[in-house]
DNA sequence: CATGAATGAGGTTTCATTCAT
DNA sequence: GATGAATGAAACCTCATTCAT
C-alpha cells in the first residue's frame, strides 16, 4: 500500500522520488510486458506471464509495483510513444517540404520498428484493443486522437500550401497510421519481412496518394 | 452428438439435415455473438456475455450448440464472409477497367458496412485477434491469406495491363484491407461516422496511389 | 413421464407388458452400456458416450427408458450375472468332489470371458466402483454378498468333507473372486493376453492352496 | 509460475528450494486428498470436496499448488509408494529364505495398512482406475509393472531354488497383488475388519500355493 | 415412442488482487 | 521492498435430466 508509485500518484503527489531499485523494477516489468504482449497479444499477456517473462517469482510483484493492469499499459505506452517521438520529430523537422515531411514521418516508423520491434507491436495491440467505456484508459483514446489531429493538422497546412491535392485529411492520416500498423503486426510474426522496404513501398504510395498532380 | 452439427461436420455427416429450430438457435447464437463481439470485442465476447445477450438460460447451451468457442467462431466468420461475398462479386465483374474494379471492391465492402454495421466488425475482430499456432483457426489464417492472394493477382493484372504504375502489389492489397478495416471499427464505436463518404474517400485515395501517371 | 418401465417400475406394476421395441431398445442401450464401460470405465461411461456408441441421437432416449444412470447399471448387472449364472451352475454340477467343483467355478468365469470379454468386465467395472451408501445401489452389495455367501457355503462344506484344508473361507473366497477379477480387467485392456491359460493357472493355485496335505 | 512446484518440476529446476510453508500446504493438500479418495472414490473426490476437506476456501487454491488433478494423484501415489517402502524393504531383507521372504511382503502391506488405512486405499483407488492412454498417468502404469516385474524376479529365483513349486510367475503375483488389494478397499468401508488376521491368512494361503510339496 | 433442445449443477482452470510475513 | 500463499470471480465445458413437439 506505501510504495504503490503509479504513474498517475507521482504526478499527483509529486514530492516522493522512487527508489533506484523500484524504477528497475518498474522498467524491468515494462520491458517484460512490450515482449509479451508483441508475441501472443494483448488479451493473452497476463500477468503470470509477464513475471514469468521477467523473471519474478509472483505476480504480486506487478500488482505492487503498478495501480493494476490499466496503470502497467500506461506506462507501456507512455514509455514507447516517448521512444518513437525520438524517432519522429527530429527526421520530420528535418525537412522543409510537405511531402517530404509525410515520407519521413512514414520512414520514421519503420526505423523504429527497424530498432526495436517489439515496441511498436506493443503499442499497436495495446492501442487496438481499446474500446471507449474502459475507465482508466480514456486517456489513451485522447492521446491517440491528439497525436491523430496534429497529423491532420500538418496535411491541412500541405493543402493550403499546394504541396497536396484535395482530400479529407482524416480519412488520409487514418489510412495512413492503419497501413503502418498493419505491417507492424506482421513484422512481429514474420521475423523475415523486410520492413524497410515495405517502409519505403507505404511511403511512395501515400507520395502518389497525397501528391498534387499539376 | 444431439446438436453437436457444427458447420465441419455438417458437411462430412452430409445426411442429417438439421432441423428447423436447430438452424434457428444456431443463426440466434451467431447472430448474438457478432452484436456482442462488435460491442465488446473479441476477447472479452465470453460465452455469457453471449448467451445473455441471446436471450438464453445458461453457457451450456452455446457449448451444445457449437463444439467449443472456435468452432462458434468459425460460423461467425463463414457467416459474415458468404455475406460478403455477395456484395463483392457481383459490384467487382459489373466493371472492365481494373481501376474501376480496384473501386468497385472498396465500395462494396462500405455497402455490407452500411447494411450490416455489425457483421463486419465481427469479421475484422476475429481476424485481428488471429495468432499463427492456434490450431482450429488455422483455417481462417489460410482463408484470409488466399483471400489476399486473388487480390493481389488482380493487382498484377491490372499493372500488366497498363491500368496501374509500379508498386509492391501485396503491400499495396494490405495497405487497402487496414484503411478499410480501420473504418470498420471506428464505424462501430462512432456511429455517426458518415461511412459512405469514407468509402468514397478511400476510393479516391487508392485510386490516386494506383493510378498511371501518363 | 407415461411409459417410463423401469426394471422395479415393470415388477411392482406388472401388468404393462413391454413392447417389442422397447425391450429392444432398452436391450440395445444396455448392450451399449457393457461396451463403452468395457472400453473407459464405470465413470467415464456417460450417457452421451453411450448413446453415441448405440447409434441414438440423443441421450434423452436413455433417460426415457431408464430411470436413470443407477437403473440402466442395475440392468446391466443383471444381465451378465444372468449370463453367468449359465456358464457356472451346470460345470459346477457336473462334479462331484468340492475340489473338481472349485476348479470348475474358476474355469467357467474364463469361458464366460472368452466367450464376451466385455459382459464381465463391465460387471467387475460396476461392482469395483460401488461405495456403501449409494442408495438404489445397495441391492448390489446385497446380491455380491450373498454369491460370496453361497460359495463360501460350498467351501465350508468341502473342509468339514476333508477335502479342503483348514483356512477362513470368507479370506480364500474373496482372494479367488480378487485374483480372477483382475484378469478380467486386464483382459480388456491387453487383448493377447491368454485367458484360458490364466485360467488354468489360477486353478492350480488354488487348488494347492486349498487341498488337504495328506 | 510461483508456487506450481509439482513433483516432477521440482526435480527438474532441483534449485528453487521450496518453501516451509509451500510444503506444508502441499501436503496438507495431499493428506485431504488421501482421505477424500479413500472415502468416496477415486472419480467422486473431486478439488472442491478435497477442498473442502483441507480447508481451504476454493479449489483455485489446489490449482495453485498443483498443475492439474493428474500431478496432484502423481504426489499422492508417490507420497504412498515412498511409505510402502519404508514398510516393505526391511521386513523382506531381514529373510533369507524366499518363502519367509514372500510372507514378509504380503504382511507388510497389513502392517501399512493398520498403521495409515487410507494411504493404500487411495494408492489402489488411482492405480485401479488408470487406463492406458491417459497421457501423464503412463508413468504409473510403468511403475507399477516395473514394481511387479521385481517381484517376478524374485519368485523366479524362489523356483530356482526349488523353494517354490513350478507355477506362472506372473499369474501368482498379480493374484497377490489383487488379493490384497481387496481386502485394502474392504478395509476402508469396514473397520471392524481385522486386517493382520486377514493378513495372515493371506500369507499362508499363498504360501500353500507357492510351496514345493516335497 | 422418439426426438433433440433446454436446463442447471458441477467440474477444472486461470485471472488479478490482497495480505501476512 | 519483496515474497508467494490465499482468495473469489469468471471462464469454458460436460453431465444427467426434463419437456414440448
Amino acid at each position: 500500500m506505501q510504495a504503490r508509485n503509479s504513474a498517475g500518484k507521482q504526478k499527483s503527489a509529486g514530492k516522493t522520488k522512487p527508489s533506484f531499485t523500484e524504477t528497475g523494477r518498474r522498467a524491468q516489468i515494462v520491458a517484460a510486458t512490450i515482449e509479451v504482449i508483441a508475441e501472443i497479444g494483448y488479451h493473452k499477456a497476463s500477468f503470470a506471464k509477464i513475471a514469468q517473462h521477467a523473471g519474478l517469482s509472483s505476480t504480486g510483484m506487478i500488482s505492487y509495483h503498478f495501480d493494476g493492469r490499466d496503470d502497467l499499459m500506461r506506462e507501456v505506452v507512455t514509455e514507447v510513444m516517448t521512444l518513437a517521438e525520438g524517432y519522429s520529430r527530429a527526421r520530420i523537422e528535418a525537412h522543409e517540404s510537405y511531402t517530404a515531411r509525410l515520407r519521413a514521418a512514414i520512414e520514421g516508423n519503420f526505423d523504429l520498428l527497424a530498432d526495436y520491434p517489439k515496441h511498436l507491436a506493443a503499442l499497436v495491440e495495446i492501442l487496438g484493443n481499446l474500446r471507449g467505456g474502459d475507465p482508466g484508459m480514456d486517456f489513451f483514446l485522447d492521446t491517440t486522437e491528439t497525436n491523430l489531429a496534429l497529423q491532420v493538422e500538418q496535411v491541412r497546412k500541405g493543402q493550403r500550401a499546394g504541396e497536396f491535392c484535395d482530400f479529407d485529411p482524416w480519412v488520409m492520416v487514418r489510412a495512413i497510421r492503419a497501413a503502418i500498423d498493419d505491417v507492424v503486426l506482421r513484422a512481429t510474426q514474420d521475423p523475415q519481412l523486410d520492413v524497410r522496404a515495405a517502409g519505403r513501398e507505404l511511403a511512395d504510395l501515400f507520395d502518389r496518394a497525397t501528391r498534387r498532380t499539376s
